[in-house]
Order: C-alpha cells, then structure tokens, then sequence
DNA sequence: ATATTTCATATTGGATCCAATTTACAATAT
DNA sequence: ATATTGTAAATTGGATCCAATATGAAATAT
C-alpha cells in the first residue's frame, strides 16, 4: 500500500497562533507603540482562553515586542531614537559579514529568488507588500550562508525595527535609492564578490540609518 | 512623614522565579543536554501549579535553551558541533566591537570592578564560580558601551554556550591561558587602547572556539 | 474647591479541572 | 518469537474559576 504522507503537526497550537498574529500586527503597525493588550479581549477575538493569550505575550516579550509589568499588563514597546540607531549598528556589523559568507554558497535558484523579490519589490506599491518584499530579497540572499543562529538574530533585529524602516520609507522616496542598492549587491552576489556585496550591504544599512534618523528628529 | 522607599515589585512572579532557576540549571549544566522537562515535576518542586511553568518554558523556548514538540513536552537542547561554532563566529564578530566602543567610556570604577572580577578569577578553584566570574569580567567591561541591545545578544550567546566553555576548560589547562589573555584585554582597556583591546578580545573567543571544537573532535 | 478615603470594577496571576494526544504495555494473531 | 492491536496511564494544551492588585469614581474631610 501507498499513501502520500501529510504533515499532520502543522496543526499549530492556539498560543502559536496567537504569538503570530500578535507578531505580525505588531511589526506592521497594526498595533502601535504604547498600545495595552488586554487578555481578555484578545482570547476573545481568537475564541480561546486568556491561558494561551498569556503563553503568546510572554513570548512576545522575550522578543522585545512588547513590554508587561505585574498586575498592569502588557504593552506595544516602542524603540528611542537610541535604540533604533544601535538596531541598525547592529545589523551593519553583522548582516555584511553574513552575506560575505553566503555569496560563494548561493545557488542559480537563491539567484533568481531574489532577483523575483526584488523585481516584485520595484513594482509594489502600497507600504505593506513593500516591507515584506524587502525582507524576502535579503533574507533570501542571506539563507545561503546557512548561518541559523545569525539569519535568526537578524530576524529579531528586523522585526523590532520594521515598523519604522517602512513608515520612514514611505515619506522620503527611498524606494528609488533602495531599489538601486538592491540592485548592486544582487550584481555583486552574481559576479562573486563577496566583499563588494558586503560592503554594499554595508551602505545599504548605515544609509537606511542615517535617512530614518533624519526623519525622527524632524518628527519631534 | 519620611519613609524609606522599598521596592515592593521585587516580589517577582511564579514564572520569572521558574524560568530563573530553569535558565541557570541549563546554562550551569545541571539540567543536561535531552533532559526532559516534566512540567507536573517542576510544579511540585517550586510549589506552583503548571500554568507557570508553561509560561516559563515558553520564554526558556525562544531563547533556545529548549525546545518542545506539542503534547510531547520540552527537553533541553544542546548544540551540534556546527551550531557552537556559529555562535563563537559571531561572538568573535560582535564582542570586539562592543568592547571598542566601551573603551572611551570606561570609568576609573568600571576598570576597578574588572580587575576584581578578574582577580577573583585567578584564584577560583571550581568550575562553577570561575565560569560566573569569567563572564563578570567580560559583562563588566561591556557594560560600559551602554549598547544595551548588543549586551542582551551577547547574554543570550554566552546562554547557549555556557557548559561547553566550562566544562571544555576543566579538561583542558585553559585557565592560565585566559588568566593571560584577560590580563591582556584589561590592560588594553586601561592605556585606552580601543582598537587593541577589540582584537585581543576578538583573539580570546577564536582561541576558546579552537580548544572547544578540538575537544569536540576528540570525544566523539 | 481640593485632597483624601472608600469602595466597586477591571485586569492580571495562578489553581484546578477537562480534553486531546502520546507512551507503555498487555493481549492477540501470524 | 515477532508483529499488530487494544487499552490504561502519563503528559500536555486549554477552559474555567478564584485570589491579588490596580484603576477609577463616589463619598468624605479639610
């Protein structure tokens, strides 16, 4: 006898659940900085407990998405200027020498993946789909490396920054000078030159830096 | 009326106190490597039921320490040998260039505390208080950078490699050497010498990832 | 009027109970 | 003996209930 076999385990878990949807209103803004989350209300909308809602928030803390204090609850976080500027530090240290030891790995297929994100990318026009085809350009780019623990710190950086990257992407139109970056270190990585694509990716962020920073001290 | 203040929310909650003690039993090693964890057993031991415990677990979850498979529960997780020299590679990124940030902002207190620390070092005997006071050493000297985000990464590495630097340095005499090379590193920082002080330390985690995957090599 | 106190409500943290699933083992068949 | 099936115990995930604390508004005092 032959069947073909189905993943059964997808069957997530409500606090899973919960922890996704929570993760993803959150870094694309749906829930903003300061925002309370209240238990109850959320169980509500998921038809569940307030056991699982509870499991999904401390996880959310861990990720620095959200801050809870005893009795109060939890909230949005936001990030100080201070803290955005060391997120991008961050990733300016470590995302270069991540896709520095990803080009010799990349494969035609990893090639042509990005290059689909970034063509979709260039053409996308609302904010939302944008993001995330950002995203997906570099993450793709970076998964050669096969580097887990760092592709997954990445990750978090990313994720406590989205918000901002996009909303500030949205007033000055940055989509042209992005779209040219992506454009260069695609090139680099196709060429081989790890160093070139580092080094770009490198200015690629330290831009992103300085443009985001410019408009958080016009906005205040 | 005047009265001494007291903080009161000190008092902190079940699932911190568990996910406290759980933390330190894994990184400490007393929990070892596929150890599962009952969470009826655990209740029991601290007293609480296991909706904490859950909560704890969860955290000890994202952080890496465990991992949990749906109605089969959680065991501590350990590290392939390919696992523990990504996160050395990206200590070896990441430390050097917290500590040469710190460097211009160290305090005659801050060099004080490290030296303490290290001296303390020195002359610890067991395993356990010299693993403690080696990462004071290091913590103290970060410390001063105020990168707060980079210092939580840091932890969150050292978490995961904890036991396999300890327990790699009883078997190997590696305590002379890092007596040496801290000594090195806190001279550096104390002539102000930043860019010295990011390579030695940048010198001190490759040396430590060399002799730890030599002994890997070794055992298995 | 302002400040303080009281008290009801809302909200969170934790305990207990129930359902879903796995695991271990005995019973049965080949 | 080995493999398969059935079943009870163990274990986890989630729901409901209770206790601790915070919040906010009314009542009282200055």
């Amino acid at each position: 006898m032959k069947l073909k076999s189905v993943d059964i385990s997808k069957t997530a878990s409500a606090s899973s659940i919960v922890f996704e949807a929570l993760r993803r209103a959150i870094i694309e803004g749906d829930l903003t900085e300061g925002e309370p989350l209240r238990q109850d209300e959320i169980a509500r909308l998921f038809n569940t407990s307030r056991i699982p809602v509870r499991e999904a928030i401390s996880r959310l803390e861990e990720h620095g998405l959200v801050k809870t204090q005893r009795y109060k609850g939890a909230v949005v976080s936001g990030l100080s200027v201070t803290e955005a500027e060391e997120i991008f530090d961050f990733r300016a240290l470590v995302e270069p020498e991540v896709i520095r030891r990803a080009v010799p790995q990349m494969s035609q297929e990893t090639l042509a993946q990005a290059r689909d994100s970034w063509a979709a990318f260039s053409e996308a026009d609302d904010p939302m789909t944008w993001g995330e085809l950002n995203r997906d350009f570099h993450s793709v780019l970076y998964q050669a490396s096969g580097l887990q623990y760092h592709l997954d710190i990445i990750d978090n950086a990313m994720d406590r920054i989205d918000r901002y990257l996009r909303a500030q992407l949205v007033l000055s139109n940055g989509m042209e000078r992005a779209n040219e970056e992506h454009m260069g270190i695609w090139q680099a990585c196709m060429d081989g030159n790890a160093e070139l694509a580092a080094e770009r990716t490198r200015q690629h962020i330290t831009g992103a830096r300085e443009s985001l920073l410019q408009n958080l001290s016009n906005l205040r």
